[in-house]
Order: structure tokens, then sequence, then C-alpha cells
DNA sequence: ATTATCTATAGATCTATAGATAATGC
DNA sequence: ATTATCTATAGATCTATAGATAATGC
């Protein structure tokens, strides 16, 4: 039984995404210590008078807090605006704060976005991945089953977090305009879940599960393209569309054996 | 045989689009007299003095080239920026005129914009709908095939042309902001081309040629979302994907008979 | 005379810096 | 003493208006 595939869930990966932002004492925006970063820290000088380089305090109580306070309103400001669009003076209305404030925690909007889109990739709902549609424990098509049942069920969350399926679609569009600091950020990550789902689909093909003649690379590809353009749909017209559907038939065909 | 499968191609309607942009002798951009809006013109008032009122002259003989020149302008740095981030004054240097030069001919930005989606329209390549794939005149899978090879001849030309995938990414992603003035466009866009593709593969179904199972309207949903998908992808790494593949493998799935 | 184009500029942004004051914690 | 927050503001935008001048065509 490949427990592997549990591990590929659209965004629920537990390394530190890409660009996560470390303030000056090496803190994650989490407030999780990063040993590494903390590493590369600037040694004090020594002070001309020999006397020992003074120790940073680091940031108060409810530095980190606040940190996610300005993180959550930007992801609104972000989702509705756009980027390039969405300033910083609305992102400090949101959150109550004057706007020069808002650059002590981040110094620009470029590490502002940064922030979010590390963000992003935790608020996605994580899944009980045991939820199966009632095989035997025994069944060998368990794991088609539940590959298409981890990704449609996160379909189906998305749609009811606000504000996710909009900023992703929002920001992956403008992500490919000129010099966009989001550019790496969707490069790696449309590239990992290619990856991620083409090893999935290798797996369940050595089992037999994959319908003869699909590509995995071209099918994992599938899978993620499909999935954003029926976001893309569905934020025009919620009632059109029903995009859990359109990825269980899609699953359906290419891995015959899981129901529809 | 089905002919009406010919005209629902990817961008090649010969209507109007919605929100053609009219100058205001009723002329569209294209330089074709409109007649309704001619209609709807204001009637110059008679004058105090009784004299007949004067006529309009409208624009001068070079005026035409002049604005699609705008509008191919404006086209690359909607492109490259976004309609939010793109700037008058960049649209008015590529095109060399002042920036100011520009409002006379479209007033404000969103209606640059309106007529640069409705330009978009007729830049995509017009294609040959006689390519067949080298079945007897009097086989029975044609309308599958034809219908198969349309979309993936159209994916392959539109990224000969450049810009156009990219206009259409950018600009869709963006129009899900708040107040966006192509919401409207893309809404009517994306529900005109899953009504269209259903159609056609209703037809198909009756014809035998669809796999059992497949729902037709879901099916052209999934056609637009992959589509769109895959070009977003394309976007951040050419390299990676094959779109025209992506597509020929998803149609081959639920058209059995088509080749791949 | 009408259309096309330009200069000057109003008024509203926006990001970021400078530097003062308030709050927190060693 | 360090961190957090604020006010004031520089300097760079951006869209659009006002109104003058140039080019075109009735």
């Amino acid at each position: 039984m490949p427990s592997q595939l549990q591990e590929n869930r659209h965004g629920t990966r537990t390394e530190r995404p890409v660009g996560t932002v470390l303030d000056e004492s090496g803190r994650a925006a989490d407030g999780v210590i990063d040993d590494e970063a903390v590493g590369r820290m600037a040694v004090p000088p020594a002070r001309a008078d020999g006397a020992p380089a003074r120790r940073r305090r680091g940031p108060y109580a409810k530095s980190a807090e606040r940190r996610q306070a300005i993180v959550n309103a930007a992801f609104e400001v972000f989702a509705t605006r756009g980027f390039r669009s969405g300033s910083f003076r609305e992102v400090a209305e949101r959150v109550g704060m004057s706007q020069t404030s808002l650059l002590h925690y981040f110094p620009s909007k470029e590490e502002l976005l940064i922030a979010v889109l590390a963000s992003r990739d935790g608020v996605e709902p994580v899944l009980d991945p045991d939820v199966l549609s009632g095989l035997a424990p025994d069944d060998e098509r368990i794991p088609a089953v539940r590959f298409a049942d981890l990704i449609t069920t996160q379909a189906r969350a998305n749609q009811e977090v606000p504000g996710v399926i909009q900023l992703y679609a929002v920001l992956s569009g403008e992500g490919v305009t000129d010099d966009h600091p989001g550019r790496a950020y969707f490069t790696e990550r449309f590239a990992g879940l290619r990856a991620d789902y083409a090893a999935d689909l290798e797996r369940l093909r050595d089992l037999g599960l994959l319908r003869k003649g699909v590509d995995p690379a071209v099918a994992a590809a599938t899978i993620v393209a499909l999935w954003d353009g029926i976001q893309l749909q569905w934020l025009y017209d919620a009632d059109a569309v029903d995009m859990s559907r359109a990825l269980r038939d899609y699953l359906a065909l290419i891995l015959p054996t899981s129901p529809h």
C-alpha cells in the first residue's frame, strides 16, 4: 500500500515553502526559529572600547501575532486587488495601524507578498486521508481511489475557504507579468505539483491501476491544469461549473477502477 | 456531417464581440459602420436661428489606422503589465504620441481595455477546417476527429502568436478582482465557450462518438479549463509542458475513436 | 470648421525614508 | 536599550481636464 500517496496533496507539504520570510532574528513568520538563518546572522561587531558587543533583543511577545494579522490582511487585499494594485495603505487600514508601521515588519511590498504566498500554503485545509469510499481494507484498488479522493476532497475543501482560490488565480495570472516577485513561487509550485502527481501516477501505473496509454507526466500536468482552469471559471460563475465533478470525472477516466 | 462543428472554434466567432468600441460616428474600431449605433447617435439640435444643424465630419482618413496602432500597443502593455499596472503613458510611448492624445481616441482606460479584448478575438489565427487526419471521406468518425483536430490545431497556432496567451492569462486572472472592467467579457466568454463545446459534444454523443458516461456539459467545461490551465503552466515554463499533447490526450479519452 | 495633437497641470495615488515618541523587556 | 509605532513628507507615479495650436477636409 503506497502510503506516500498521502504526502502529495495539493498544498499540504511540510517543508518550509520557498521564500519563507525570516526577520532579523532568524525567526520565520510562524515564530519557529530557523537555525540555519540564525547561523547566517551578522555577528555583532566588537566595539572600539573592547566591551562585548550587545545582543539583539528580538521581537516582542505580540510581534508574531501582529505579523500574522498583517499577512492575513494582505492576503485579502492581494486577493481582491492583485499584488500591484493592492496597496500598503489598504492593508494597514484593515489591520488598524499606520502604513509606515507595516514597513517595520515587512520592509518592502515584495517581502509581504512572499509571506502571503507562504502563508497560503498553510491555510489550505488538512484532510483526513483515511476517508475512503467504503472499500474492503484489502481491496487492491484502494491506492487509486485514495488518490482520486484526496484530490476531489481537497478541491471541495478549498472552495470553502474564502479567498484562497481567488488569491491563487489572481496572483498566478499576474505572476507572468514583467518582473513580478511571485514568478519564482509559481514556477516552482507548478513544477513541484507536476512532479508529485507524476510520481503518484507512475506508482499507480505499476500497480496496474492507470488506464493503458495514459502518460503519467502528461496526466499530472493535466490534473493541475484542469484544477486551475476550473477554479477560474468558478470564480466567474460559481453556479455554472462543478469543480470537484470535473476533477472526479477526469480521474475516473484515467483511473478506471475508481468509482463514478 | 455536422458542419456546425466548424463554427465553434476557440475565438473565431464572426459576430462583433460584446463591448466593441464605437467612436462618435458609430464606427467600430475596425472601420465598419454599425447601423444600430448610428441610429442611437444624438441628433444635432436645431439652432436658435432656425438654420439647419451642422453635420459631424467624422474621423479623418488615418484615424482608424491610428486607433489600431493604439490598440496594438495597449495589447502589449496589458499583456506584460496587466490592466491596472499598465499605464497610458507606456502605451503612448510605444505608439509615439503624447499620453493625452490617446484620450482623444479612448476617453478612458476602461474603453481601451474593451477595445483590446475585442481585438484579441480577431488576432487568433484562422484555421483551415479541412485539415483532416487522413481518414476516408465517408469515415463515420470524421466529426469526432475534426472536433479534436480543430482544438489542438488552434492550441498550437495560439502558441505562435506572441502575447495572445499571456494577455489572456493575465487579464482573466485580474478580471476576478474588485470592479474590474474585463469581468463581463470573461464571464460571457467562458459561458459561450462552454455552451458551444457542450453543443458539439452532444451532437457527437448522438452520433455515438462520445465515450459512455461522459457528460457533455462537464466535458465542455473541462476542455476550456484544461486549455486555460495548461497555457498558464506553459507561460511559467514553456519547456515543461506540451499544450496540444495534453488537450489531444484528453480528447482521445472522451472521443475514443479519434487517433492518438 | 472640425479633428488631431500638444503642453501644462490638477488632484489623487503609492512606496519608502527620516526622525520623533511610546511601549516593552533586559 | 531595544522594539514598535506614529507623523510628516519626499519623490515618483497615474488618469484625466483645460485649453492652445496644428493638420485636415468640407
